[in-house]
DNA sequence: CCTAACTTGTGAACAAATTCACAAGCTTCC
DNA sequence: GGAAGCTTGTGAATTTGTTCACAAGTTAGG
């Protein structure tokens, strides 16, 4: 398969969403300018995104909305549910293991690790949090398929090669510092202080960049 | 100006806060190629990153650190402090209140909002929790420049028309659906359940995609 | 003062992503 | 069954972003 790039992944989740909402409307098919239009892009970019997986749609009148639904639900990898773990018991952390938003998705956040001895042994969102020195004993055994770190800067790259050494293949980061992994694993990070500094930047130079 | 693509402006920042890790171990100056190997790119992008903005380095030489460091800033819009204020005071919101990092970066949380009446008027991170329907006057007269969106999806969009309409011009929201504002607002989204998405299309597809 | 060793800044070449534009398929209606 | 009206799927054209490659500064050493 061709290499997909991360902007049609991303908008391929925006289309799911979408038709969600659709289908949660009733309606029972779509057209693909329907969905850039709720999207805020073109329908050629939607029928492009669409076209390196296959063909989905029918000429001249749209797509069914259930079927391009659980197609896309299955090349997002959405089919089977996901077992999560997260690794800091912050704020952050603390907020994320209770989120249901997650559930819903399919993503089970079933551990919280934390190496706080204060903190160990107490419960977060239903969750008892446990011992990080487990943490890699608990990978390797196959308890979790993504890790999602909530952790200071300074220990996120030590806790990603555990991690990555125990063979977890997927970590979402908050950390606001720039990771590195091996090839075959997937990184994602949400660092906050970036994105509003790409908005104070779009403030200062009134450049209408989007 | 020319416009600055997203992809510029975030590696921007990466270099900002390489240049205050190497700043913090004493070195006075650095190079593109120092800065592109901490960053996972390239001398040469890191040189024509910067050349859209000027030239700050001495050939032969390399980057005076303080002085990029400086200069970084003042593009980025960091040279003053920012009047931040959160909307929605559920678990993320109140996290991001309590934040220190954002204090470091010069972003000022000066006020909190929600629409819940059992949650107005109690205090989260030193702040007392508004009411929202307080929120678009307190914008109006310039309390904030930016807005922190941490409510649920149903509500954003009408919250980003408000504080819109009240004059904002920068927005990020953590609302988990696309929202649209004026071509002269900066939208950031943060959407956790995206990310995830793009995490579990790569353990699906296997594509080594990064 | 000249040469060697660096490193920047930047047009030009290249690659990737998006948009265009249209043939091809499906449906409806007469 | 043919024409009209849609909408998809996709090569080709275009635009945007990245990498190359090298002239032009700068410093150090003899």
């Amino acid at each position: 398969m061709k290499r997909i790039a991360e902007s049609t992944v991303r908008r391929l989740s925006i289309y799911l969403s979408f038709l969600e909402e659709i289908e949660a409307r009733g309606a029972l098919t779509t057209s693909s300018d329907d969905l850039a239009k709720l999207g805020g892009t073109t329908s050629a970019q939607v029928r492009k995104d669409l076209s390196f997986f296959g063909s989905f749609g029918k000429r001249g009148l749209g797509y069914s909305v259930p079927e391009l639904s659980s197609r896309l639900k299955e090349i997002l990898g959405l089919g089977n549910q996901w077992r999560v773990c997260i690794v800091g018991a912050g704020k952050i952390g603390a907020a994320l293991a209770r989120y249901a938003g997650f559930a819903e998705r399919g993503f089970l956040v079933t551990g919280v690790y934390d190496s706080d001895p204060a903190k160990i042994g107490k419960s977060t969102g239903g969750l008892t949090i446990r011992d990080i020195s487990h943490l890699e004993r608990d990978i390797a055994t196959g308890k979790y398929q993504i890790a999602v770190l909530t952790v200071p800067a300074e220990n996120a790259q030590h806790i990603v090669d555990t991690v990555v050494r125990a063979g977890l293949k997927a970590i979402l980061s908050f950390a606001p510092t720039q990771l590195t992994t091996p090839p075959d694993v997937t990184l994602r990070t949400v660092n906050m202080a970036m994105e509003l500094e790409g908005l104070t930047f779009a403030l200062t130079n009134r450049t209408t960049e989007r």
